[in-house]
DNA sequence: CATGAATGAGTTTTCATTCAT
DNA sequence: GATGAATGAAAACTCATTCAT
């Protein structure tokens, strides 16, 4: 008895292989059957498994919300158990985000194309909103831990993110020696350390 | 005798009017012919002043980009005038770039666009970089009045693009109530003037 | 279980179309929309088995000669077993070329419309080069037994092939009462048989 | 008082451009606009001279036709005084024919290009076929001083022409070192003037 | 379930022709 | 007469979607 069903992984397969495409192609030129061709499966069986190619998009932007939530949200939980001192925690948890999602290629295209998508589609910029929203909050738990303050919490925690998905972009347009991102972003976090604590 | 010939004004007409299609449309999905009703033109006009689609493109992003830089370098030569205190000067730049270009709904839609446009298609990626660039220098030229390191200066200038273009971005897919976008803007420059000055 | 797939009857059925268009219109002026309703089938199928209208017209150049060679290589095997005797068998073969192909209005047709098209695209002039090179070295082997000199045989096979395409082409420029073709070449017969035997 | 009119000096300037198009792409695919470049006039002129592009087409042919007509009556007239031996006239008159006709890679392409227009354009052809009838009567009246036979001179006369345009023809489809044009003409001149003289 | 042939709406582009200036 | 802007029909091609087998 398969925890996923053959019917799941399938989908999944599908999604994966979108993802793919999207990291040389824009969705709109991206075909039913270049990603049909990248997962290895005939072009008919989308329609099958999907209503339609817009279909597909939503499902997609599913699974990537999903994913990354999942990643952010398992850290959280392991690290804060791994790392009882909250300013090594936060440390550590803004050193992962840098290095597995800001400066991450991949999440970086693939998120620029989301937001754009967003711009067209009502549906798409609500799950972004909401993906968002469980990201603010749970930075701006972190932070009340350190900032008594509510208001200013959740005005640091947007900020915050603001500011990475800002570097997650301008990496991606500025590719170029001059710019050294990672330095950039590791002092930020040594002035949020110090600021904090 | 007109300043602007009749070509170029036609020019002009035809990527203002694309400018309109992209605040409800993608580039992809916006046709000629709706950039042709949009300019009141006949669609074959397009093809008789400009190449092709992609050739639309490429003029639509110089066009932008320059129309930006200018309203931004026009700002700071009379600003620069007009508040011969350097404080003054920066509260208020700080203030007009929020209100004028991150908060301004319209460029926002028609950045995010471009950002993705400029995944996929290099020679909008260059241009983009290129606007970036300039952008950055003259920021760093301005902080480099009050911070004596070079690197710092330069390494506050971009974390500060990043924050503003993070901050429009934001402010266009998270459109609520619940974020006072202005709110944030507005604290953040105080944290800057008060740090700095 | 068919000798040939469902997608190469479909191929030859488009060619086929094409063949037809031919004899009324050139192939610039031929639309992939006329090709495909002559075929009977819906035009985006031509692009299905095709990638292009220049792939078909590829096709086309390989199918037309290919059959034309065959018609030919064919006589010449079985014409050969037939008439043992060589002036018999080169009288009958004189007749069947004029008959079957010289005189063949459809192939006159086609032929000139191929002859231009070789002008300009290089691929189809090679083509033909190709066939017309086949055709000489069969017709020189056959000379050559009855012409010792090697060299005179190529030239007058390369002579008569001329000959042979120049009479087509004018059976279709001057089609008249006036010219009796199969009297020019029943005569022209006639003195290369008393010529060689 | 100028012979020719400045508006048929234009039109004659048109008809030029359109030959050297000629040279390089088929009528079809030459454009009215590649036609007043050539002409270095303004494309709209095109349409003041001439009802259309067809209307260009049919005066270029008459041109065409007009113009090797009288190169060759020319000829004809000034080299039956210049060579008073009827031997030595056929003789110059066949390589003159060669070199300025048959072997001309320009004229080839242009013919081979009018023989495919009058294929689907019946005034077109009529007016080649009319060029075919003149050529063959002067043939056969020179024939006739040296054959009896009417009906034999004028078969005679048809058959050179066809193979003139078989090699016209041959000559520009395999244009390769392996086959020696002018000797094949000049093995032929021979051959006519010893077979008759 | 899988396949791949078929459909047809929609896209970019070309270009002969017209016409106001 | 000359210019070049404008028109609109038609072309090649793409592709999401459907569906018979």
């Amino acid at each position: 008895m398969p925890r996923i069903s053959v019917k799941e992984q399938r989908r999944l397969q599908i999604l994966e292989a979108l993802n793919d495409c999207l990291l040389t192609t824009s969705f709109s030129k991206t075909s039913i059957k270049d990603i049909a061709r990248k997962a290895n499966v005939n072009h008919g069986v989308l329609h099958y498994y999907f209503k339609s190619k817009d279909d597909i998009l939503l499902n997609y932007i599913d699974f990537i919300i999903e994913k990354y939530l999942t990643i952010f949200s398992k850290w959280i939980t392991a690290a804060s158990k791994k790392y009882p001192d909250q300013k090594v925690f936060v440390e550590e948890s803004l050193k992962f985000i840098n290095k597995k999602v800001t400066l991450d290629r991949n999440i970086s295209i693939i998120f620029i194309e989301i937001w754009e998508i967003s711009l067209y589609n009502n549906r798409v910029r609500q799950k972004l909103k909401q993906m968002y929203k469980i990201w603010e909050q749970t930075v701006t738990d972190e932070f009340t831990k350190v900032i008594k303050d509510k208001k200013e919490a959740k005005r640091l925690s947007i900020a915050m993110i603001a500011f990475f998905e800002g570097i997650s972009l301008l990496s991606i347009i500025c590719k170029d020696k001059e710019y050294d991102w990672k330095d950039i972003l590791d002092n930020f976090n040594r002035l949020v350390l110090k600021t904090f604590f």
